[in-house]
DNA sequence: CGATAAAGTTAAGGAGCCTTACTAGAGCCG
DNA sequence: CGGCTCTAGTAAGGCTCCTTAACTTTATCG
């Protein structure tokens, strides 16, 4: 496998830095840790540690934390990483709610808020993140130039060269240029923006059920239908970003590989699987089955659970659909686990069953399929998540600079 | 993103390493270069590229070979990757034809064999492998220890543990365990096994048209079906390695999302996707629409081309078929260019038309499409290139050790 | 033939790591 | 209680390897 990683010459700089950024990292991993113990596990000499932990310490980036006293011999002075060398933003812009976080290094959230998204304009958007953010911010108590990344979930696609989201369907003006720029010049941080389905597998692998998975695939479905992989710790995108967008999906409703030639077209199919898999796609099958009034994917489902026909047979097809996407993500991918979250994700215990059955007749591949742990906050927890990861990466880079 | 790469310290020896090899990588990109002109594309200092090319040019891996005089000034005497320095063997194993190449570190092919594959059971096919590949390396006139790494391509997957070869249907015989072993003993070279779809892909990024592609995926159209992805330059291969066996990829023919209801499965079609786009599968529509006599791939795509009604609508449904498995690919993956190859490369020109058109019907996301250029020397060169890539890295470690 | 420019070498200096040898502190044992 | 032993941490010296700077060599140009 060709493609080589680092292009830099290897100074002795260099060395110094990637001998401190180990020990850091071995210091997280570890949480807490004496000299001696981290020179015996990184195989460094103790004299080398002790000169690197004093740099991270002037940069203020690594503090004591107390001792502790071995089995026999002189007690260890034990250090950690310091949380509050930098904090991270973490946002999930949904259709339904805007949710906000402060996360310190540690990854602890230290401020949280989440409110109603009743934005109808690009302008109202804006400004209700920003003020949210803003008020996340003040809550934590934390010095706001501390706050070193954000990083923004949404439905869509953010496109680099046009500044831009496209894709976003669900939000009014959402897709409007320059709008994230701006965000970003009023609140003094610097900010990502990633699509929601990718955020909360990259939240699931992070935090929930994902941990230690080579390959596994988050579904996402919500008012739209939505994919997120992680290989290998890595969200994998694809060269334009739009990996996983299962919405698009060949789906024998559209125009069947067989009804082609024939030109049988069946009538109440909905045209794209992403309109046959989604939350309202499950409250239309209910209606033409036979329910009535003010429904929502989560009426249906409770009247499935209270045993309701039509809303059972509303819910078995929609596990047939889901099969239907996890058997093509499954041929593709070789996930190891595959999480089914969003909207439906507090009634996945129903559709466990039907999508497991119809897995079976579609495909001798079978991967585990597991319900989301983190439920609605998963896209909040990717977005810090990754927020964080870059967070750590600066707060180490700037260590040299003032302090 | 998480996930650090480098856990081992970095201690002198280790700094003085890295920069002979970002000296041997440069210079294999460059092809020819001075010390001066190193020195100033790596950014090490002169005397230091003078001393770690001594090192490299004493280890035997490179050389000078000439000079050049600039526009002013004294000649650079230029050095070069000594080619010599090491080989790699390829093996394409497929059901009818055995192919084996020694490639120098250049990657020039030195020797090569094609040869009819009749073995119908293991000792045979091990037996044929080792001769054939001992020939080659004889052949080339190179000493056989210098033959430091070779890797197989097959269908199916390579199970370590049970060292052993799953899923290679074609093969009679071929997945008994430990025959890799045995061929690796016998022939005294380390040898790797991968799946033909992969290493076709990995050719055909490296030699071919996916040259430069983020993410490619090669389907390969032969006796069965398979895809192989490169992302990134690196071969994608999924949780256990299944990744890509699009083979089982859900398909109406099977037992379609709505047919399951009404239990209208039709009849002609076949049961698994595989079944539907494979060579033989051309050659069964044929029949079915009224073509007759000994038939095979090749020969309905003749008649196709002389313009066989019959003949065009197999190609027409295999088309559609092929464009089935491309939209879901795509919906996936986001592929920026899909390569069609495998047996039915020669025919790709009459396919175009016909997946393209069925891909606009299918979904909105239409990669580039484009035939193998490599043909029938993908699965053998993208072994050879994936086995030069070890070998390079063995080269390199042993440098200090012999020479 | 001297000025200029580029390639390459030599010499001096320094950064950072390792090893060795030492000091500091804590428990155990006679 | 003093010495022994074991671990943590520090100090000094040496080694490797990189850089800077000056110098040599060799080519072209006026």
């Amino acid at each position: 496998m060709p493609a080589r990683d680092t292009v830099e010459p290897w100074n002795r700089q260099r060395l110094r830095a990637g001998n401190e950024r180990l020990l850091l990292d071995r210091l997280r991993t570890l949480g807490t840790a004496s000299r001696a113990q981290l020179a015996r596990e990184t195989g460094l000499s103790k004299p080398t540690v002790s000169s690197a932990l004093a740099s991270l310490e002037a940069a203020g980036l690594v503090h004591e934390v107390g001792t502790r006293a071995p089995e026999r011999g002189r007690t260890a002075v034990l250090y950690a990483p310091d949380p509050a060398a930098g904090y991270a933003l973490g946002v999930d812009i949904g259709r339904g709610w805007l949710r906000v976080a402060v996360v310190d290094l540690d990854g602890r959230v230290v401020a949280r808020a989440d409110v109603r998204n009743r934005a109808r304009a690009s302008a109202a958007l804006t400004g209700l993140v920003v003020d949210t953010a803003r008020r996340v911010i003040g809550d934590s108590g934390v010095d706001p130039a501390r706050v070193v990344h954000g990083v923004i979930g949404t439905p869509g696609v953010y496109d680099e060269r046009q500044r831009r989201v496209r894709y976003a369907m669900h939000l009014p003006g959402w897709g409007r240029a320059g709008l994230v720029d701006r965000m970003c010049e009023e609140l003094g941080v610097p900010l990502e923006v990633h699509n929601d389905a990718n955020l909360a597998a990259l939240g699931e692998y992070t935090y929930g059920v994902g941990a230690g998975s080579r390959l596994f695939a988050y579904i996402l479905i919500g008012p739209g239908l939505g994919m997120g992989i992680v290989s290998g710790g890595r969200l994998f995108t694809g060269a334009r970003g739009l990996a996983g967008e299962i919405g698009f999906l060949p789906w024998p409703g559209r125009r069947g590989p067989k009804t082609a030639e024939a030109g049988t077209a069946r009538a109440r199919e909905p045209e794209r699987l992403e309109d046959a898999v989604s939350g309202t796609a499950v409250v239309e099958a209910a209606r033409s089955f036979g329910m009535s009034g003010q429904l929502s994917a989560k009426t249906v489902f409770d009247a499935a659970r209270q045993g309701d026909a039509a809303a059972v047979r509303a819910v078995e097809l929609e596990g047939e659909r889901i099969a239907h996407t996890v058997a093509a993500a499954a041929a593709v991918l070789d996930p190891d686990l595959v999480v089914l979250g969003g909207g439906v994700g507090h009634s996945v215990d129903l559709l466990l069953g039907p999508v497991r059955e119809h897995l079976r007749a579609l495909t001798p591949l079978r991967p585990v399929i597991a319900p989301s742990r983190l439920g609605e906050d998963a896209v909040l927890l990717g977005a810090t998540a990754t927020a964080l990861d870059t967070a750590r990466n600066l707060v180490f880079e700037r260590r040299t600079g003032d302090a």
